[in-house]
RNA sequence: GACCCCAUAGCUCAGCUGGAUAGAGCAACUGCCUUCUAAGCAGUAGGUCACAGGUUCGAAUCCUGUUGGGGUCGCCA
């Protein structure tokens, strides 16, 4: 039990024989400027006690004292009961933790967790925006391998549809039969290069098409098209706020592109891909294949993995049966053309189709058969799914349904939802070029590392290879850190004109804290533990530091069931910071005290630990030296 | 048009289920390395918590409205 669970405890039974009162109160931190540990604030007991606050406080506090208690003194300003533990609380704490390596790790949940996550299109390299999913992905996972669960890490790869083809496609007309091996570039950058291909030859071949068809002249192959086309554009010749001319013409510009003839190629492609064409297949695989061999050198490069691959081209049928059951419990209903519906107005959302009339899947009808396959084979009690908030309205119809089909497994999904990363310019579009690539990102960051550490001069006595490896653990703490320490649900902003800091609220910084440590623990007599224990009472900025220790087992928690790896990532900052202000007030390995210098040493040892197991949340290795 | 999310220092972000004088970092300015790693520490300056109401002993936090930004809304996944 951890000492402010302990007071608290304290402090229900205090209250329950004072006032009858029966829920667990609730403590803050007492702010530095006060003197005390932790507060509790009295104006909820008031009514109770049928005293002023400050005459509550009084009596609580008092009562505290008379317990046997935990705290040695208090004091009271207007309604707040400051409550100062024992000092030897802490030394206690010291003691019983300092060499836990399992510090802040809870124990098994006997639960199995899938956290899906990446779930990339195969037409394009990663991006910035990949990256953020990938870190908190990660994170979550290690997060909650931490807190006691078994994760499974499962990636739905995007392997098949209209944009892969387009790739294709753009290849076959102008590859020449480039190949990565031919052209020297990383597969999916080859790949994404001819997705670029393919967008530029389209709008070079839609540009006058559209411009026309923006002034009322369009001849569309089939009546069909037509008739659409000069529904949309009566709708925009209708129109008078700028927002809803400016979508219109959108429409009229998706709908001319998709009637242009490379468009029609795509689909034709698309339609000989599920038709099962050899030729289209071996073209798709082999273009696949390249794009693997680059995902894989990123991921692992970045440092995440994936333990189950699922892909696409295999899943995209799925969950045909599971309309049917739909259908024939009452679920879902038929329209006279065949597609199949559901209804959610009760909800509070709206009828949403789950299947084609032609009897082909939409998206969600692929995402209910992963969903009950995912049940399947692994058994999971939780299933979350690390996707950007776009997609927050197709969760939560996802999760109705799975609910409404009447699966066990519906209550434990969970959509990790988290916002866009903006540039200064807005938002990253692939089709406009604004996107910060992954690969190169990563090697801006690496070369970062490098010049500041040669810039500090810190890299003597290290062997080329060893600071290879440390500028690219320092260039992944800085990357990840700076993603990680944002609220995940927030849209972020990335500055591509301002390098990622090494300073100040940084992984570097918490990098630096723990190497600087490891530095002291390296050069520390061997015999340091055998001292006698002092007697002396902690200092100010000893006791903050074991303070926020102390915290480490509850920021993971929360961490945990707010899905926030930003909370731990806060944490470290508090936590670094702490045993930096130790640092720069007391010596350890120069403290004439054997005693003081075994309980310094014991507080490094455990800051250490603590910060190394902070960071494998985010997913970070914490360096020895840097 | 409907629904969802967001708005805190010049910039990037914290501020947990309402609690004391709203906190960090960056940028600017001051100090601290012949002593354990200065990628550090200490300090100065910087705020009408978008705006207006409401609930409360108490509101950045909860509720309503307004403004601004982003997202989504039957066949892209």
């Amino acid at each position: 039990m951890n000492i402010e669970s302990a007071l608290s405890l304290e402090i229900q039974s205090v209250l329950n024989s004072l006032y009858g009162w029966e829920q667990a109160p609730k403590l803050d931190q007492t702010r530095p400027e006060f003197e005390g540990d932790f507060t509790l604030v009295v104006f909820p007991f008031v009514r109770a006690s049928r005293k002023s606050p400050e005459a509550t406080a009084e009596e609580i506090g008092a009562a505290l004292m008379n317990s046997g208690s935990l705290i040695s003194s208090y004091n009271v300003i207007k309604g707040f009961l400051n409550l100062v533990l024992k000092a030897d609380n802490w030394s206690i704490f010291l003691d019983r933790e300092w060499n836990n390596l399992q510090f802040g790790h809870g124990s098994s949940k006997d639960q199995k967790v899938m956290v899906e996550y990446a779930s990339p299109n195969t037409n394009k390299p990663l991006h910035l925006g990949h990256m953020r999913n990938n870190f908190l992905g990660y994170s979550l996972s290690q997060l909650f391998k931490a807190s006691g669960y078994e994760v499974v890490m499962a990636n739905l790869i995007n392997d098949r549809g209209i944009h892969i083809c387009k790739s294709m496609l753009a290849w076959q007309r102008f590859g020449d039969g480039e190949t990565p091996s031919s052209s020297g570039m990383k597969g999916d950058h080859l790949v994404g290069k001819y997705y670029v291909v393919f967008e530029n030859a389209l709008r070079e071949q839609t540009q006058k098409t559209i411009e026309l068809a923006l002034q009322g002249q369009y001849n569309g192959h089939s009546p069909a098209v037509q008739e659409r086309y000069q529904q949309a554009w009566s709708k925009l010749e209708a129109a008078k706020e700028d927002k809803q001319i400016s979508k219109l013409k959108d429409d009229i510009k998706e709908l001319v592109r998709n009637q242009s003839e490379l468009m029609l190629a795509c689909q034709d492609m698309l339609r000989a891909w599920e038709a099962g064409d050899p030729e289209v297949l071996h073209l798709w695989k082999t273009m696949n294949g390249w794009v693997y061999e680059g995902f894989d050198a990123t991921w692992k490069r970045m440092g995440v993995s994936f333990d189950k691959f699922y892909y696409e081209s295999d899943t995209y049928t799925l969950g045909k049966d599971l309309v049917q059951e739909g259908l024939e419990k009452g679920v879902f209903y038929a329209k006279e053309d065949g597609s199949v519906w559901i209804d959610l107005r009760d909800a509070g959302l709206d009828e949403k189709l789950v299947q084609r009339g032609d009897g082909t899947s939409v998206y969600i009808t692929q995402d209910i058969g992963t969903a009950q396959l995912k049940y399947e084979e692994f058994g999971v009690d939780r299933s979350i799914y690390v996707v950007g908030n776009e997609q927050d309205y197709h969760f939560k119809v996802l999760f109705l349904i799975m609910e409404r089909l009447g699966r066990s497994y519906a209550s434990g999904m969970y959509h990790a939802s988290y916002g866009m990363v903006d540039l200064p310019s807005g938002k990253m579009k692939s089709r406009e070029g604004t996107v910060v690539d992954a690969d190169d990102l990563l090697q801006e960051m690496v070369d970062a590392a490098r010049e500041t550490t040669e810039a500090l001069g810190k890299t003597d006595g290290l062997a080329q290879e060893d600071l290879n490896a440390l500028y690219e653990t320092l260039a992944l703490s800085a990357l990840k850190f700076f993603i990680l320490k944002v609220d995940p649900k927030k849209r972020m902003l990335f500055n591509p004109a301002e390098s990622i800091d090494f300073q100040g609220d940084t992984g570097p910084f918490v990098q630096y804290s723990h190497a600087r440590i490891r530095s002291i623990l390296r050069t520390a007599p061997s015999s340091w533990n055998e001292a006698a224990d002092t007697q002396l009472a902690l200092s100010e900025t000893e006791t903050a530091l074991l303070k926020v220790l102390a915290q480490f087992p509850g920021a993971v928690t929360q961490a945990c069931e707010q899905y926030s790896p930003a909370l731990v990532a806060q944490f470290l900052l508090d936590l670094a910071k702490a045993f930096n202000r130790v640092y720069n007030e007391h010596s350890f390995l120069k403290e004439p005290d054997a005693g003081l210098m075994k309980r310094r040493l014991k507080m490094a040892q455990m800051t250490a630990n603590t910060l190394k197991n902070g960071l494998a949340v985010l997913g970070i290795d914490a360096v020895e030296r840097m």
